[in-house]
DNA sequence: AAGCCGGGGCA
DNA sequence: TGCCCAGGCTT
């Protein structure tokens, strides 16, 4: 059980906290749910600052819902590219498709309606409901949940549902009585977990819960929130068939919608060299037209790809099984209407 | 409950 | 290099 005073006081203090110390100018502060909704799902596992890139891009070329459900999903694909986690596009474009069809273009207020949307999740639908609609509802992120271990002193497994249900009821515990400050305790919530809660070195001298933070009672700031298991990074290697017409157009295919870069458009790839030659075979081709460039590591969160690529500069043999392939020549002017995984773009922008 | 999904910031 | 970030979906 939290000591009471400290359930008490945490709201108010966050509240005047996030008022006088908090950031109040980011573009998507802003009453439209529409725009609240966006960064929401740009900020999933994404930091302010790189998203603070790609938001007003986004924005301008999509202004509203009924833009984004009527646009081609690789237009919205190519705005997020480099971005990461593109399920997140897919479902957004996917929800705004819901918002037309289902809540006649209006979203919705509640959290349980919201949490109807794809991609939103209870978490992300919290935010949303409070910021555009002033509902009391509690958000539970990466921030949050940092902030609540430290100053409740939450020792528990992070992998772990119950020790989660318990972060969550936590939090709802805070919220403060009116709904005219959601705004600002969510975000005070968001502002403190980022610029002085935070995972390293945290400002504790400039923190507003600092006499009844618990872990600094304690003195575990450093070991609280406990960390997760690590996982093992797999390493893979990976081959690209880089296959360049005369003219500078390149083979490209739409990849499928699940797994790594889905939804993207990407050079063949293949994780061996045989099964880079069975590829090759289907278009006339075999690894000694190919000439292999220097391998690229890429490192995803789980996993460390040595991708190699393998390129060629031919002339299409007339007959050639390419052609019947699921994919197409794209030429270097339009690249950027399609959507690439980032080390792909910045490997062609390398080659020209 | 565990696995999967990108890319970047930072120490 | 390891860890984590305004998480959610799938199995």
């Amino acid at each position: 059980m939290p000591p009471k005073t400290t359930v008490q006081q945490f709201a108010p203090r966050l509240i005047a906290w996030q008022q006088q110390h908090g950031r109040h100018h980011l573009p998507w502060q802003v009453a439209d749910p529409y725009g609240v909704w966006l960064s929401e799902i740009m900020l999933q596992q994404t930091q302010v600052a790189t998203v603070l890139d790609y938001y007003p891009r986004f924005m301008a070329a999509f202004p509203n819902v009924q833009a984004l459900a009527a646009a081609p999903q690789d237009a919205v694909l190519s705005l997020w590219q480099g971005l990461g986690y593109y399920s997140r596009a897919r479902n957004l474009h996917k929800a705004a498709q819901q918002v037309v069809a289902d809540f006649n273009g209006e979203f919705p207020c509640t959290r349980p309606q919201l949490e109807r949307l794809s991609g939103v999740g209870r978490s992300t639908a919290a935010a949303i409901a409070a910021f555009a609609f002033g509902q009391r509802e509690s958000i539970l992120d990466g921030n949050v949940k940092r902030v609540l271990c430290r100053v409740f002193a939450q020792d528990g497994d992070a992998n772990s549902k119950a020790f989660n249900d318990t972060l969550w009821a936590l939090a709802e515990s805070l919220l403060p009585p009116a709904a005219a400050d959601m705004a600002a305790y969510t975000q005070g919530l968001m502002d403190l977990g980022a610029t002085v809660c935070k995972r390293s070195k945290p400002l504790c001298n400039a923190c507003p819960m600092a006499d009844v933070c618990q872990a600094r009672v304690q003195n575990r700031v450093a070991e609280l929130p406990r960390k997760k298991a690590a996982v093992a990074v797999a390493v893979l290697p990976l081959y690209w068939l880089v296959l360049r017409r005369a003219d500078g157009a390149l083979w490209l295919h739409k990849r499928p919608q699940k797994g790594i870069w889905g939804g993207l458009w990407c050079v063949p790839c293949v994780p061996s060299l045989a099964q880079a030659e069975q590829w090759l075979a289907k278009a006339g081709l075999n690894l000694a037209d190919m000439s292999e460039g220097h391998t690229i590591s890429h490192r995803l969160t789980h996993r460390l790809l040595q991708i190699t690529p393998l390129v060629c500069d031919f002339r299409l043999p007339e007959n050639s099984a390419i052609i019947e392939r699921d994919g197409e020549w794209v030429a270097k002017a339009d690249l950027a209407a399609y959507g690439l995984p980032k080390p792909l773009a910045a490997y062609l922008a390398e080659i020209r």
